[in-house]
DNA sequence: TGAAATGTTGGGGCG
DNA sequence: ACGCCCCAACATTTC
């Protein structure tokens, strides 16, 4: 019998999504598959945790098509390979992914397979557009973000593909792992039941999530996005770290969007971009994913300090903002993206530690964890990266939550306990395991570095480092 | 997708 | 009326 094998990735979802429409267009029986490798199951615990929630909506929605999800863990290859011993012929369809690990195991698949008269599709289906769409006229790649996006926008962005709506069933379905062997559940020990709560997983509570933006706060998305206290921002990216939603769907819906001005959506298409780029780079530069990108950066001179560390992770740094942001982060798997910038230049400009720490923490506690995303921001902030903030570009949180949060309600609402208690932040701590020990006697009273002696020393710190590299 | 230090301007108070 | 000072309110420079 012969079976089209469709691979799902990073796209848990039905419609625009090209690997699987491609499946179902010729009659054959289709497998719906995902894998749990490596690297997945290298991934950050808030991540997993959600991963499995994702997987189990895919499942239910297949059902409702009379089709089945099958789980296998371990080498992709090799159950590829078991897949094509047991039915005999197959062809496989995916969608791309654009790291390294993923474009090295996808190409060895490939080879592996088309010898042998394996068919192996791939479509485009994570991005706007491919990173081999946009190059500068010497040849190279885009560097910087601007002159990225005059070029991406000039290019027509791929309409969408419908939900199939039939699927063709294999006579016998291959064996499937139970999702909960896998424990993606017990990833994480920390206030689920907020989590549930606070989740929105799957295609339907994407499109809904994306539908209530368009009408609701696009027109001030590009006035109210800074605003930590309010919840202006699309709330999308948790669903475009699982693929429950296509970044081409949110691009064709926002432009497509009658009543407002092409200049306001233009903002809100430009963080899709953004995406886009940080993908991107780490296609042409995939070093951008762990180390320095600009290698000079390697003689930068970081402290170490455990302790200090240790306090920005809990949220016990001291510095109201910033703990908030951390808290929220550690218990919702979630953090505003202006309090992200906020909280990583305190790490690594006011506490002066490298950065990867904070990658690192990101992408452990992140429920809509992007390795490429990630990477890229703390570079900019911490000035290593390509298109990077300036090193001395240092954020003075006492100004950010002024301006950003004038009525200090989102620090209200995660600090509580220690700053002011609200029916919110009750409910908040609630979550909170008590092994944190995070309570109102724990937390600092005023910041653990003072913010002109951080501010000060960073600057010193980049001054030697100027002068180290220019001695090379 | 900064902030602080420094520079400039212009209105108002005052002798 | 004028110069002088003060000091917001911007603007520019520097890190």
């Amino acid at each position: 019998m012969s079976v089209n094998v469709v691979w799902f990735r990073r796209d848990l979802r039905l419609s625009d999504n090209p690997a699987l429409y491609s499946a179902t267009q010729n009659h054959r029986p289709v497998i719906p598959l995902f894998i749990l490798d490596e690297h997945t199951d290298n991934a950050g615990a808030a991540f997993k945790w959600r991963l499995g929630l994702s997987i189990e909506n895919l499942s239910l929605d297949l059902k409702r098509y009379n089709s089945k999800l099958i789980l296998r863990k371990g080498n992709p290859l090799n159950v590829l390979r078991e897949l094509k011993s047991s039915f005999g012929d197959l062809s496989i369809f995916w969608n791309r992914l654009y790291d390294e690990n993923s474009v090295k195991r996808d190409t060895e698949i490939k080879s592996y397979f088309e010898p042998q008269g394996v068919s192996v599709t791939s479509t485009e289906g994570m991005l706007l557009h491919s990173p081999w769409k946009t190059q500068t006229n010497s040849g190279s790649y885009y560097k910087v973000f601007t002159p990225f996006w005059r070029a991406l926008s000039k290019l027509k962005v791929k309409q969408i593909v419908p939900k199939p709506t039939k699927f063709i069933q294999p006579l016998k379905w291959p064996e499937s792992d139970d999702l909960s062997e896998w424990k993606l559940d017990k990833q994480i020990d920390r206030g689920k039941e907020y989590l549930i709560e606070t989740v929105h997983v799957g295609e339907e509570r994407a499109k809904i999530s994306l539908n209530n933006f368009l009408h609701q706060r696009l027109k001030n998305y590009a006035q109210a996005r800074d605003r930590v206290d309010l919840t202006e921002s699309s709330t999308l990216s948790e669903n475009l770290a699982y693929g429950e939603i296509s970044s081409r769907e949110i691009w064709h819906s926002a432009v497509g969007q009658k009543d407002v001005d092409f200049d306001k959506k233009e903002i809100f298409i430009r963080q899709l971009a953004w995406r886009d780029f940080a993908w991107y780079l780490s296609y042409y530069s995939p070093h951008i994913l762990r180390k320095n990108w600009k290698s000079e950066w390697d003689h930068f001179p970081w402290r170490e300090n455990e302790d200090e560390l240790n306090s920005w992770k809990r949220g016990l740094t001291g510095q109201p903002i910033v703990d908030a942001g951390m808290r929220e982060m550690y218990v919702t798997g979630r953090m505003h993206n202006r309090v992200r910038m906020i909280v990583a230049s305190y790490l690594t400009k006011h506490l002066l530690l490298d950065w990867r720490h904070g990658l690192k923490w990101f992408e452990d506690c992140l429920i809509d964890w992007d390795p490429a995303s990630n990477a890229m921001g703390w570079q900019w902030v911490a000035g290593s990266g390509p298109d990077a903030s300036p090193f001395f570009r240092v954020f003075n949180p006492e100004l950010q939550s002024k301006k950003f949060d004038p009525e200090s309600k989102y620090q209200m609402k995660y600090l509580g306990l220690s700053f002011k208690r609200t029916p919110e932040s009750d409910k908040f701590y609630k979550m909170v395991p008590k092994s944190w020990n995070i309570g109102e006697k724990s937390r600092p009273s005023i910041s653990i570095v003072d913010l002109k002696f951080g501010r000060d020393r960073a600057l010193n710190s980049y001054s030697k480092f100027k002068k180290i590299i220019a001695d090379k």
